[in-house]
DNA sequence: TTATTAAATCGTAACGATTACGATATACGA
DNA sequence: TCGTATATCGTAATCGTTACGATTTAATAA
């Protein structure tokens, strides 16, 4: 996922066209790691000071429900980052100092022995977490 | 874990004996899977009507710093269960529709490939969700 | 360009899960 | 049985998130 694609994407589906929406995808653009809706509202807060929570967390759930940003659940808080596209299925070693991600290619599903009978499965969750490089 | 060795890990660790504690850990060993605080406190209310919301979080972090209780968060709040004891690493399927959980024998971390050059890992989340054989 | 209007935002209150704390009660060793 | 550290109660505060009436604005039509 890009900002111009986004950008279409909500306009293609009847969306406004607003300065802060391309704000907070341009923010997630520059950012290519997991944030807070608070990380975000720190942001904003500079060119918009004011700005209401409501439009925060209307705007990633929007962004969310379109795909365009995924979400996972940190330390009891909601991260955010751009989604990865149409690229095949795979996780992420995310980092617990900046947040950034690096994909891991292999999925558990594929490889864990398949005693699942009876039982419907209907998600799952892999997520490795550390220190890249540039945080330790 | 069971009832008898946590009740003496927490006289080992010089923690008092209180009826309360004995019914948490009674409530644990019953459920044989995630529950919250307030599945918790909502059990204990029939026996102790007005038990304090300090008296189940408390409980529910010493049981957790003594490793007689593991964590998991699903759906933004904390679940609780038995932790699983000496047996060997493993993870877990977790029912969506209650809570019950089935274990997962292989580790993805064994098998997924270890380009992680540069990176220091310090954990990792494996979680299968869906509904077990009784709950579809 | 202006008028219309549905959608977006603001300001703020409410919510659910969790944490915190002073006052009181209790387990347990002396 | 007493003394005291600890556990609990009752309740307020905190944090992340959701909700909503009032106001503003983007997009479209006249």
């Amino acid at each position: 996922m890009n900002l111009t694609d986004a950008l279409e994407r909500l306009k293609e589906k009847g969306y406004k066209y607003t300065d802060k929406r391309k704000d907070i995808l341009e923010y997630f653009e520059a950012s290519d790691g997991y944030r807070t809706a608070s990380d975000l509202l720190e942001n904003m807060s500079e060119k918009y000071p004011g700005i209401s929570y409501d439009t925060i967390y209307r705007n990633l759930h929007l962004y969310h429900d379109l795909h365009i940003l995924e979400a996972t659940e940190l330390q009891g808080e909601k991260h955010f980052r751009f989604a990865c596209g149409h690229e095949h299925h795979h996780h992420h070693f995310i980092c617990n100092g900046c947040g950034k991600t690096k994909s891991i290619e292999t999925c558990p599903m594929d490889v864990i022995e398949p005693d699942f009978k009876g039982f419907m499965i209907e998600n799952h969750k892999f997520e490795v977490y550390g220190l890249c490089p540039g945080c330790q």
